[in-house]
RNA sequence: GGGCCGUUAGCUCAGUCGGUAGAGCAGUUGGCUUUUAACCAAUUGGUCGUGCGUUCGAGUCGCACACGGCCCA
């Protein structure tokens, strides 16, 4: 680049910005800019635990020499304050007793710069325990303001378009990405330790399946292959069970391609666990106890505060299946609901928008989901979903309308879906046949027929159950978060502008 | 997809009835140098999201679009 280009550059930039650039290039003048070599001792969080409780004299006495680094955050006159891993740190670095190069350097460091120091610990007047500074580097300069000090970084978009500047000066957003991975990190141990064994199937798939929903589709060049993104690792799970790996769990993305909204991302977190000869029923216990643990072990209390609503995991849920449900939340009778003719007067006289080509079950459904399920608050299993829309799972034996399944609805959404497998492979096929005609007639979210999972089928899977836990909402209730974006590091958003 | 709200300095925000674009923080210069949102003095900084329109005159009024937020589907 031309120094008259590099000008021109400068011209356009931001004023604060060429200010820093000025003072890079000054640290560029003299020495290595960005040094790889500084070693640091200690950390922030150490020198606090080791000395916090030591008085002003005792720490004169022993000086204990250190050496530590972070970004600079604060500076009030001859202090400044660094942040190192989310712990602030004071030093004091005063341009008159430093000698001579380093009190001029002073005057190159800026709010954001990363710097390593080395010096003697003591505490001030004031009683805060600090650094006196003997020697210090600027390690790395940072040459782009950092918002606010005192009203930091709000606006939303912002916020998740630059996570990594929400990290560094928002407190509460790095501590829902510390919960969140305690949270993971739990619920691997549980699995473990119930001797489940993680895996990890396709998230490229020749043929989706495993949830009805929309798939993203791509292409394999050296195939020549459409391809797709996996809406639900299930298939390939149950496969394994066929396989004899009986107990098995996967803790991983999901995509699929539908709008967004405070509860949906194109890309998600989704746990799925299968377990051989056990039933939907057993499942149900196991998820209370799963979030009993979790709220133990990453809150230290059995007590969920989320949005207003408070929760008690140290309860069993309540149980209730899909008609109780739309009975007791839209004061309806069972006779409503009984033929499709009366499901279909019902939904119109609660206002639900439905396709008067569905079957009764789908119906019922919609009935449920529009006008029942944000109502569910605390924490409730509701079950006996109607065969039309649960393709995978088994049939009832008593009333073959309705599946073995559940879903957990905590806060007025679905948490968990679960149920016992449907592992008879010619009633699969007949139901991935009826998926197969609702996609010729149009309907995107239907599964495709998936011939080699009907051949597992016909190999034997045991008798078995499984449930999907979708962690992102996991994630947003146990850390009072109205948003998924709020949980997503790297939440989906637009281009800002057209970039060419 | 529909409705409502928002977009002004690097950040957080004011901006009245349409009449010269403001504050705090940050920045710059100097002072002070064991402070605690450090302080004191001076001072720089604007494509008012984008485009079109109304008007003598638009941050402000109208239309369209973009992005975001909330609610609904």
């Amino acid at each position: 680049m031309t120094d008259d280009k590099k000008d021109e550059l400068l011209a356009e930039e931001n004023n604060l910005i060429s200010i820093r650039r000025k003072k890079l290039s000054e640290i560029r003048a003299t020495r290595e800019a960005y040094p790889n070599d500084f070693k640091k001792g200690v950390s922030a969080a150490w020198i606090h635990s080791e000395f916090e409780k030591m008085e002003k004299p005792e720490l004169e006495e022993i000086s204990q020499e250190v050496s530590a680094a972070g970004r600079i955050v604060r500076m009030r006159g001859p202090f400044i304050v660094i942040l190192d891993e989310g712990v602030h740190l004071q030093l004091y670095l005063n341009s008159k007793t430093l000698p001579g190069e380093l009190g001029e350097e002073i005057k190159l460091l800026d709010f954001g710069d990363i710097i390593g120091v080395e010096g003697s610990v003591f505490k001030t007047n004031k009683g805060e325990l600090t650094v006196r500074v003997s020697s210090f580097r600027i390690l790395t300069k940072s040459l782009r303001p950092l918002p606010d000090k005192h009203k930091g970084l709000n606006d939303t978009e912002l916020r998740y378009r630059q996570r990594y500047v929400d990290l560094i000066v928002n407190q509460d957003s790095r501590t829902v990405f510390q919960v969140r991975s305690k949270i993971i990190r739990t619920i691997r141990n549980y699995f473990e330790s119930a001797d489940f064994m993680e895996v990890e199937t396709p998230m490229m798939q020749v043929i989706p399946g495993g949830a009805t929903a929309r798939p993203f589709v791509t292409h394999h060049n050296a195939l020549d292959q459409e391809m797709y993104l996996r809406v639900a690792p299930e298939l390939y799970l149950k496969r394994l069970v066929v396989g004899g790996f009986e107990k098995v769990f996967e803790l991983n993305r999901n995509f699929r391609n539908e709008g967004l909204s405070t509860r949906h991302n194109p890309e998600f977190t989704m746990l799925e666990f299968y377990q051989a000869y056990a039933t939907y029923s057993d499942l149900m216990d196991l998820t209370e106890d799963l979030f009993k643990t979790l709220s133990q072990e990453v809150l230290g209390d059995s007590i969920v505060i989320y949005q207003g609503s408070t929760y008690d995991f140290s309860k069993p849920f309540r149980r209730m299946t899909v008609l109780e449900a739309v009975e007791n939340y839209c004061a309806v009778k069972r006779e409503q609901l009984k033929t499709k003719e009366a499901a279909i007067d019902t939904a119109k006289s609660l206002d639900v928008t439905l396709d008067e080509k569905w079957e009764i079950g789908k119906i019922v459904m919609e009935i449920f989901e529009q006008r029942v399920e944000a109502k569910l608050d605390q924490p409730t299993f509701i079950t006996e979903y109607p065969i039309e829309v649960s393709p995978l799972a088994r049939r009832n034996e008593i009333s073959p309308e309705v599946t073995d399944r559940f879903e957990l609805i905590i806060g007025g959404r679905e948490l968990a879906n679960g149920f016992s497998e449907l592992n008879d492979p010619e009633d699969q096929a007949q139901r991935f046949a009826i998926q197969a005609v609702e996609k010729d007639s149009g309907d995107k979210e239907a599964m495709h027929f998936d011939e080699d999972y009907i051949a597992a089928l016909e190999y034997g899977l045991p008798p078995t159950a499984g449930e999907g836990i979708g962690i992102d909402r996991l994630i947003m209730l146990f850390t009072n978060s109205p948003s998924i974006k709020d949980v997503l590091l790297f939440p989906h958003m637009r281009p800002e502008k057209d970039s060419d």
